[in-house]
DNA sequence: CGGAATGTTGAGCTGCTTCAATCGTCGTGG
DNA sequence: CCACGACGATTGAAGCAGCTCAACATTCCG
């Protein structure tokens, strides 16, 4: 049966903050269903105009595009408690594709609905917009992880965020965590080859600094990580979750 | 004396939707008034929450992200009609820098009124995330680009994304545009050295496509120039001014 | 068992970086 | 008015980080 908003798996953990009792009631009228789907479906993608929006409840996805001549560009990768289509939401259309990579269960929500948001429910539209600002910071960093950190750096980089977050939900615990990605899809993120991206994760495990094999990320020496990373340990802050 | 916001010199170019003769009323309320700065000055500093914010008038400017170490990520360019702070307004803090690299002229709004914004303009308030989700939109496309696409592609890319802007704007015409930036600074956009972007130029003005030299871009070939991007000639959508 | 998908490793090459020197322009102080 | 220094653009040269090509290993599944 479907979870309701009520029992939320979600709710409760360290990367989000509470909700009122009212914005509660507003999201169980908000949300109109649940979608379960493989590993390897696409569930939105780029140029379409989706009439639903998710928030991701169960397993892992990511968001790519594609440039004309077949490159890929990973966006960013999808974890529980993300809210996937806000673009469609309100700019009318998709700019990436979203794809599951494990089974995933997303919560439904009605793309008509933003607007009775907007009218009705002005600080959860104020989140939305917060959550938006979120992702354009996110991307920022990956901006300057892509453009400016060379291939070790960007490896310890973004298993660091990839862990860090894991761990304010509750995906992670002890230096280890399930990561069901593919190599190439840490490399089309990076913006590393396949190669490049095996080489430097073979030194990161030889130096007993991180593994990442088999779906399972083992973080030996977080500090050793931050410091190739070139960055400080600071834990993502609680967002609103929808 | 300052503009006001009907006779604002922004309104009516393509790049951007007409206002409503309420939320005209409702901006003016909401701009509480002009800033002029040199080039060179910081108006937002990464990490500062600043009370006030802006929409660029006149003049261009950079916003950009420091690692640690020094190195520089230039996130994209300020151009006028662009809205600045955002992230400060609904996140608390700004996560990037912003620099005037010309003079410029700002309109600036108080912070504090965002929330009354979402309150009582739930028709500005959705504007505002439809501004967020295009900024998640192009940052998208500058990481595709500099994840993916080599020096050439890169600086072709470039080029033809801050002509096309141009044009819409009303500052590029007939394949000319005043550019005021360093070669620096768009090597720092387009994780390139400066080295290479500077012989990259040289060799787009040696193929007859574009010249960028005494702070102008000149577009010879745009069709050519789109073709070494890999991209299309689709002009930025209009979008909403604030 | 065969084939597809993913991961691993070797080898050679090159796009881009780094270092460094030169040039032109411009504002400043003597 | 000129010398000086600062800054940005330009060019040469050398080196290497990361790419591509290619072979092989491993796992999984029908």
């Amino acid at each position: 049966m479907a979870t309701n908003c009520q029992n939320c798996p979600l709710r409760g953990r360290q990367l989000f903050v509470d909700l009122t009792s009212d914005e509660l009631d507003f999201m169980k009228e908000f949300k109109i269903g649940e979608l379960s789907v493989d590993a390897g479906t696409t569930v939105l993608l780029e140029g379409s105009s989706s009439p639903q929006l998710y928030t991701a409840l169960y397993g892992m996805g990511l968001r790519y595009k594609m440039l004309d001549d077949g490159r890929r560009q990973v966006v960013n990768f999808v974890f529980p408690g993300d809210f996937i289509g806000l673009q469609a939401g309100v700019m009318g259309e998709m700019q990436h594709t979203v794809e599951a990579t494990t089974n995933m269960t997303l919560c439904v929500f009605s793309r008509s609905e933003i607007w009775s948001l907007f009218k009705h429910q002005p600080e959860r539209a104020y989140d939305l917009t917060w959550l938006a600002a979120q992702e354009e910071h996110f991307l920022g960093e990956t901006l300057a992880t892509v453009g400016q950190r060379n291939g070790a750096e960007r490896i310890a980089w973004g298993l660091l965020k990839i862990y860090l977050k894991g761990e304010q939900l509750g995906l992670a615990k002890d230096g280890v965590m399930k990561l069901s990605y593919k190599q190439a899809e840490i490399a089309d993120a990076l913006g590393l080859s396949l190669v490049h991206t095996n080489r430097t994760l073979k030194s990161l495990r030889e130096k007993q600094i991180a593994a990442w094999q088999n779906d399972i990320l083992t973080i030996w020496d977080l500090e050793g990580l931050a410091k190739i990373a070139g960055t400080g340990l600071d834990r993502p802050k609680p967002r609103p979750l929808f």
